[in-house]
DNA sequence: CTTCTTACA
DNA sequence: TGTAAGAA
């Protein structure tokens, strides 16, 4: 059997009206939870989003914490700006300097569109940070490890 | 017909 | 969150 296709559970594959059906939400949603932060879809340049099976789950994830735990989705957000984005990245003390996210912030790292020499050239979607806790598991611990300072 | 952006109820 | 307009 030889692998005709090199797809994997982070290929791009499910459109957005096909993914949020999988997901159980709107499209209108999909593109607000985007914009929050929440998801960072593959987006062609200029063309049309596109999610991965690990995507859906991962928006599947936040769907639970939203609709059942009534978790906000700006507390979700805020959590997200908690991660030491320049640990897990390691990134070198120059590029620290200046950085919006070592500095602090209510906002994930990815949502900066400055970002530091470090990051400059790494896309976001397959950043180490923001794969740190693709699993609904990872997601639920990070949470609950915040929500105290909520 | 699907998706995109932007806007508004 | 839903709905809509105009463009692609």
């Amino acid at each position: 059997m030889a692998t005709i296709n090199q797809t994997d559970n982070n290929t791009p594959v499910y459109s957005i009206s096909a993914a949020a059906k999988l997901v159980g939400i709107s499209v209108h949603t999909m593109r607000m939870y985007e914009k929050e932060g929440l998801i960072i879809p593959f987006k062609p340049k200029g063309r049309n989003r596109l999610y991965s099976y690990n995507d859906v789950e991962r928006l599947k994830c936040m769907r639970v914490h939203i609709k059942e735990k009534k978790i906000s989705i700006n507390a979700i957000k805020t959590i997200y700006s908690f991660l030491p984005c320049w640990k897990i990245i390691d990134c070198p003390e120059e590029d620290r300097e200046n950085c919006e996210a070592y500095a602090g912030s209510d906002l994930p790292c990815w949502m900066y569109n400055q970002k530091n020499s470090f990051c400059k050239d790494l896309d976001c979607r397959t950043c180490e940070v923001y794969l740190s806790f693709k699993n609904c598991d990872q997601i639920k611990d990070e949470i609950n490890k915040h929500l105290r300072r909520l």
